[in-house]
RNA sequence: GCCGGGGUGGCGAAAUCGGUAGACGCAAGGGACUUAAAAUCCCUUGGGAGGCGACUCCCGUGCAGGUUCGAGUCCUGCCCUCGGCACCA
């Protein structure tokens, strides 16, 4: 026989990468395909550190699926392509001094010949950035699409402000009240006009909708504990004067319990409800509230604080007047800005309620101490309505009051409508111009993109106003409604509005005169299968559903679920912590994959553990997914050392083995189970070596099934073994259950349910068969013991109990 | 605090429906080949006890109970851990 060469990977790898780009072997046909499956991934940001091991883990995951629908016959599309707007591009342009229009493209660069190197089946024609003009041109469209439809407004809100940095800063970048960049300063919160989507307008949509995704059932609890749904009332409490203050409770049956009212400080009843006596303190008390900064207000310090504002209101319930108080537990941004107390049976009441000595009442009993928040109790103190129970209550205090104009059912959200306004440099404009006559105006489509200017110095300056302001030729543009001077809205949109449609792009990337094909659109999308990390459950994922419903109702798509099957990866950690460039633990590929090829560190990562959970990178443990290619490298090529007409029939054991392990591979790299999958092949290949076996009939299909896995490797030993097609032009191997049911089986006996012994007898032999042998058996008859067999357990072709 | 994962050998893990716990792989130990080493191949490897031996028995899936002929898997109550949300009324 003559010599196997040994397998370098290094020599394969080059070779089929060049060849498959030669040979456009990755680009399917986008206009007639039979049988289109649009394989997507989250596309990176191209961070300066380059592509790292937690990125390669999820594109091996996801490309081993579309590789496996392509052997399954399907067209497979899998575009790759990278969201490079963004404040963290922008920081790290600042800290390096470099400016991101020249870091930026250097970054994609070396991702690009990352992502060829470790065998993507990436379609590059389709290739994008979001920071490309004839990208964000169509982000801007779809702002402007929005703005027309009114689901885009401006709004005023709070945002954090650093006054060194003269500049807004995310909420990432504040570290317990301090300037992540200047750790003396403190972030102070401000107040200004940005633009905001109306999502909240789609919440009962986004959340109904989750009940028909394939999505894993934790991503959709994520996302319904985010879009936060409660069902209560909203009741009025008046005061002497005849001014309604409404409140949003959960809670109705527990009002009779409502013994003050709290004002946010920012509601604006808080100013005529302030008694005179009262207004120097309530003053006080507001200021110092707007002088913390967004964070610290919202998870810091939570002992209670607040003020008497010297007036009262009427219990809607009791009729008793209760004292009004303002306090920064209560959030402006939740539903009225006001809530009822109800110290007995709220946690926070409870604590406010303590420190300010106001009465708390029982009004539901549960049997525990107070504050008890449990529904399951009796109503007490309440009237007429002492002796219900808390879910008879509810229904039968709003509609007591609803008669009395004191009350109204009502849903509430947690989700807020989405801030899209960022002021930085490293976005797309928002395309809109200010007019003094005519507001706030959108800038015509024909004059889209509006360019990112080129600004050396894009940091903010002195004058607080975005850098994009000092741009004058920029800045200063005619009212395209009236022809009057205008100005240009210099805020930037969020990197989120970015990749919200991405998977809208790709397929059409080459029309520059639509955002999208209409036609290639309907061919390619909904997208097949999304795969990403959890960590952009919520809002990547959110947002994305969100312009897709929209435009959907605008007409420009149709469908409103861009993603109906998502299946999440797990994350890859370092030394039992996430990877970070702070913890200085980030693994980068290229030197494993310099040194053990690329088809071996892809396959490894997979057999890391489950991939929809993630592992703990540790670099032992590759070198057996190395041995393992080795011996079918040396398999494959003795197999093709034989002459064709002399390849064997399988042995029966192997073909049966063949049989199961085509049946397990298929079901586990569908569900994403690669680490079994990949455990299975190699059962496969140890039972063939061991019987010697290696013939092309046993190495072939296995070829096939590992080709996903390690598609170079599989490509070069097809050919070896004379195939002048790609593999990816062969066919998954068909699985027939009768070959892979045959022989004997061997059955487990057991008394009592303790295994004794265990018997070997053909496939489906009867109850009655399996126990006659088992009874024969010396150790099962020692455990019997000469007991009658009360009752006997059969599984069949598994399992025989006998119970003495 | 609330919501969701998870806890199995020295390590990563497997066990599809309640049916042989530890597949597959790493590491370790022993052996073969070799002048030697690497590579490769073979054997052993959850813990404990017994036997010259083919082997035999007991214990074992975070803890404590329960259901069942039979529990890693189901139920009840805890502990630990990872992730998300967090003054959301």
């Amino acid at each position: 026989m003559s010599p196997v060469p040994s397998y370098d990977p290094t020599a394969v790898e080059a070779c089929w990468q060049e060849r498959w780009g030669r040979e456009h072997a990755n680009e399917p046909e986008l206009d007639r395909p039979a049988l289109p499956f649009y394989n997507l991934m989250m596309f990176p940001y191209p961070s300066a550190e380059g592509l790292h091991v937690g990125n390669m883990f999820a594109f091996t995951g996801a490309d081993i699926y579309g590789r496996f629908k392509r052997l399954q016959g399907y067209d497979v599309f899998e575009p790759i392509g990278f969201d490079a707007f963004g404040i963290h591009s922008e920081n790290y342009a600042l800290s390096v001094g470099t400016h991101p229009a020249k870091l930026i493209p250097q970054n994609i660069e070396a991702f690009r010949r990352q992502l060829r190197r470790f065998g993507g089946m990436f379609d590059w024609r389709h290739e994008l950035s979001t920071t490309d003009p004839r990208y964000y041109k169509w982000t801007q469209w779809i702002f402007l699409q929005l703005f027309k439809a009114g689901i885009a407004f401006r709004k005023k809100a709070a945002v954090n402000w650093c006054p060194k940095d003269m500049s807004v800063v995310a909420n990432e970048q504040v570290i317990n009240g301090y300037c992540e960049r200047h750790p003396d300063t403190r972030v102070e919160q401000r107040v200004l006009e940005q633009w905001f989507f109306r999502i909240t307008q789609y919440a009962e949509r986004l959340l109904d909708n989750l009940d028909r995704l394939d999505w894993s059932d934790s991503t959709r609890t994520l996302q319904r504990n985010w879009i936060g749904k409660s069902e209560g009332a909203e009741l009025i409490f008046e005061t002497p004067a005849g001014a309604k203050i409404a409140v949003f409770t959960t809670r109705p049956d527990t009002v009779f319990g409502a013994t003050y009212l709290v004002l946010a400080p920012e509601h604006p009843l808080v100013d005529q409800l302030t008694a005179s006596e009262q207004r120097p303190s309530v003053n006080a008390y507001r200021r110092e509230v707007q002088g913390k900064d967004v964070v610290s207000r919202r998870v810091g310090d939570k002992t209670k604080t607040g003020v008497f504002l010297g007036s009262y209101a009427r219990n809607p319930a009791t009729g008793e007047a209760i004292p009004i108080w303002t306090a920064d537990y209560v959030l402006m941004e939740y539903g009225t800005g006001a809530i009822m107390a109800v110290p007995g049976h709220d946690v926070r009441d409870f604590e406010f309620a303590t420190e300010f000595h106001l009465p708390i009442r029982e009004v539901v009993r549960t049997g525990e101490p107070l504050p008890s928040v449990s529904q399951d109790g009796m109503l007490v103190n309440s009237g007429e309505f002492d002796g219900l129970s808390c879910r008879d209550a509810h229904r039968r205090i709003v509609a007591w009051l609803q008669a009395k104009g004191l009350a109204t059912p009502q849903v509430q959200y947690r989700l807020h409508d989405w801030c899209i306004s960022r002021q930085r440099y490293w976005g797309p404009p928002i395309p809109i111009i200010y007019c003094d006559r005519c507001g706030p105006v959108g800038v015509p489509e024909q004059d889209l993109p509006v360019e990112l200017p080129f600004i050396p110095d894009f940091r903010p300056d002195a004058s607080g106003v975005s850098p994009l302001a000092r741009h004058k030729e920029w800045y200063y543009v005619k009212c395209p409604s009236c022809g009057a001077q205008g100005r240009r809205e210099t805020d930037v949109s969020d990197t989120f509005l970015d990749s919200a449609w991405y998977f809208l792009r790709y397929p059409s990337t080459e029309f520059d005169d639509r955002p999208w094909d209409p036609q290639r659109t309907k061919t390619w999308l909904p997208v097949s299968t999304y795969i990403g990390g959890n960590e952009h459950a919520v809002l990547h994922l959110l947002y994305s559903r969100f312009v897709t419903m929209a435009l959907q109702e605008l007409g420009h798509v149709h469908f409103d679920e861009p993603f109906p099957k998502l299946r999440a990866h797990g994350l890859i950690i370092k030394d039992g912590a996430k990877m970070s460039k702070s913890r200085g633990n980030v693994v980068i590929p290229d030197a494993y994959i310099q040194k053990w090829g690329a088809d071996t560190f892809r396959m490894y990562l997979m057999f890391l553990g489950p991939f929809q959970e993630g592992g703990d990178f540790r670099e032992t443990g590759i070198v057996g997914i190395r041995r393992f290619l080795d011996k079918v490298w040396t398999t494959a090529h003795e197999a093709a050392a034989l002459t064709p007409g002399a390849s064997p029939a399988l042995p029966p054991d192997l073909e049966r083995k063949l049989h199961q392990t085509i049946k397990k591979v298929t079901a586990d790299t569908e569900s994403l189970d690669y680490n079994t999958a990949i455990a299975a092949m190699m059962e496969y290949v140890n039972l063939m070596r061991e019987r010697g076996a290696g013939s092309r009939g046993a190495i072939e299909p296995l070829l096939v099934m590992l080709a996903p896995y390690a598609p170079h490797l599989a490509e070069e030993l097809w050919s070896v073994l004379g195939h002048e097609q790609s593999i990816f032009e062969a066919r998954w191997p068909a699985y027939h259950a009768e070959l892979a049911a045959t022989g004997d089986v061997e059955i487990v006996v057991q008394v009592n349910g303790k295994v004794r012994g265990r018997v070997t007898v053909g496939r489906g032999a009867t109850e009655q068969q399996v126990v006659a042998l088992a009874l024969r058996d010396e150790a099962v008859r020692k455990f019997v013991d000469g007991k009658p067999v009360r009752k006997t357990i059969y599984v069949q072709d598994r399992l025989l109990n006998l119970v003495v």
